[in-house]
DNA sequence: ATAATTCTGGAGCGACCGCACTAAAATTCG
DNA sequence: CGAATTTTAGTGCGGTCGCTCCAGAATTAT
C-alpha cells in the first residue's frame, strides 16, 4: 500500500520528551525537536501532527513510562506505608542523579503551560490526580492495616504528600542537596507513623 | 542638562511585572513588554537594559513589593506561630483571588528560568532562601516561647515549609480549589503545635 | 511492471523575535 | 538664545518561529 516509516515512533518521542523536558514547551522549537529526534520536519507533523499535539503525545508517555510505572511497580511490591516511602524516597535519588537538574515534566508543565492552556491544564492536573489518589490509597490501606497514627485522614494526607512532593520537585530544579529534599519530605513521612 | 523621562519607572516595572508573571520569561517578547510598559522599545532598552537585566529588576521588585513586604509586615505583626499561619493564609487568599492563577513569579522562575540561567538561579534561590530563613526564624521564637512541641528543628521545619509553600504554588497554577490548598498546609501547620 | 499510497528531505511562507540605529522632540545648562 | 544632552518614536536588521508544500523515494497491491 505504502512507503513504511523509517524511524520508531516510540524513540522518537523518548528523544522528544528530553528536548521538551529540559527546556520546557515555549523555549523548544520544532526545528530543536525534529533533529533530536532525527527526522524531518515533514515526518514530524505528519506522524504527530503540530507542536502541541506533539506536547500532549509526550505527556502520555512520560506519564506512561515514570509516574505510572513506578506508582505500579511500588504498590506492587511494597507495603502500603513503605510504598509511600520507596516513591519519594525514588524521586529524591532521580532528582539528584540528574545533573540537568529538569525536575518533573508534569510539575514543569503545571507551571508553564497549564495556566495558558486549559484542555493541556486539564491533562495535567488529570496526571497529579492519579498520584493522589496513590498516596490516597497507600493511607487507606495502612490505615486499615492499624500502622497509621489514629484519626489520619486518607484524602486530606494524600493532599499533603502531594503538596510536598510538588515543592521538592521545585527545590530541586533549583539545585538543592539530598539534605535539603530529605528534611522537606521528613515531616511528612512522620505522618504515617513510625517504621516498626 | 537633558531631557526628563516621560513615564514612571516603577509603574512600567509593575507593568513589566505582569508580563512576565503571567506569560514566563520566554513566552514574553520585548514588544510585549513595551507595550504593556506604555513606552517605545528604544525606551527600554535604555532604562533597562536588554530583556534579561529587565527580568532581574522585575525579579527585584517583585520580591521587595510582595515576599519582603509581607515577611517584614506579619513579623512586625503577629507572634511567630501566628505569622507563619498568616503568610500561608495569604497566600492561599492570593493564590484563590488571582483569577489567572498566574502563582508566584519566583516559583515560576525556579521552574522556568532558573535551569538555564545559572546567575539568575541563584538570584531566584536566594529569595527562596529568604523565605526559608523567615520561616526558621519564626520557628526559632517560638521555640523559645515553648510554644512548639519538643524537639522541634527550626531549620529541618523551615525547609519542610518552605516545600509545602512551593507545593501549594504549584497546585495553585492547576486551579486548585481552597479545600486542596488547606489541606496541603494543614499537617505543616500542625507541627508547629495546637493553637491556645 | 504499473498504479496507488505514504514517507522523506528540503525549500520557503508570513510572522515575529531581540536588538540597534537614526532623527526629531524636549529639557537644562551656559 | 544657542549648545549640550537625553528621551522619544519609528524603522529595519539578521535570525528564528510554527507550519506548509512539493518533488522524489520507497513500499505494497494489482
Amino acid at each position: 500500500m505504502a512507503r513504511l516509516k523509517e524511524f520508531d515512533e516510540d524513540r522518537a518521542l523518548d528523544a522528544a520528551i528530553d528536548c521538551f523536558w529540559s527546556r520546557g514547551y515555549e523555549a523548544t522549537s520544532v526545528r530543536d525537536l525534529a533533529r533530536e529526534m532525527g527526522i524531518g520536519g515533514a515526518s514530524l507533523y505528519n506522524a504527530y501532527g503540530d507542536k502541541r499535539s506533539l506536547f500532549a503525545r509526550v505527556l502520555e508517555r512520560y506519564a506512561n513510562g515514570t509516574t505510572r510505572e513506578r506508582i505500579a511497580r511500588l504498590e506492587a511490591s511494597h507495603p502500603p506505608r513503605e510504598a509511600i516511602r520507596a516513591f519519594l524516597a525514588e524521586v529524591i535519588d532521580r532528582s539528584l542523579k540528574d545533573p540537568d537538574c529538569k525536575g518533573c515534566l508534569l510539575v514543569n508543565s503545571a507551571i508553564d503551560v497549564a495556566p495558558h492552556d486549559a484542555e493541556l491544564g486539564r491533562v495535567v492536573a488529570a496526571y497529579l490526580e492519579e498520584i493522589r489518589a496513590f498516596f490516597q490509597r497507600m493511607v487507606e490501606a495502612a490505615n486499615q492495616a492499624g500502622e497509621t497514627p489514629r484519626g489520619t485522614d486518607a484524602h486530606a494526607l494524600s493532599l499533603h504528600l502531594l503538596g510536598v512532593l510538588m515543592g521538592m520537585r521545585v527545590l530541586a530544579r533549583t539545585g538543592a542537596r539530598r539534605r535539603t529534599l530529605e528534611a522537606v519530605v521528613r515531616p511528612a513521612l512522620e505522618l504515617l507513623g513510625r517504621p516498626h
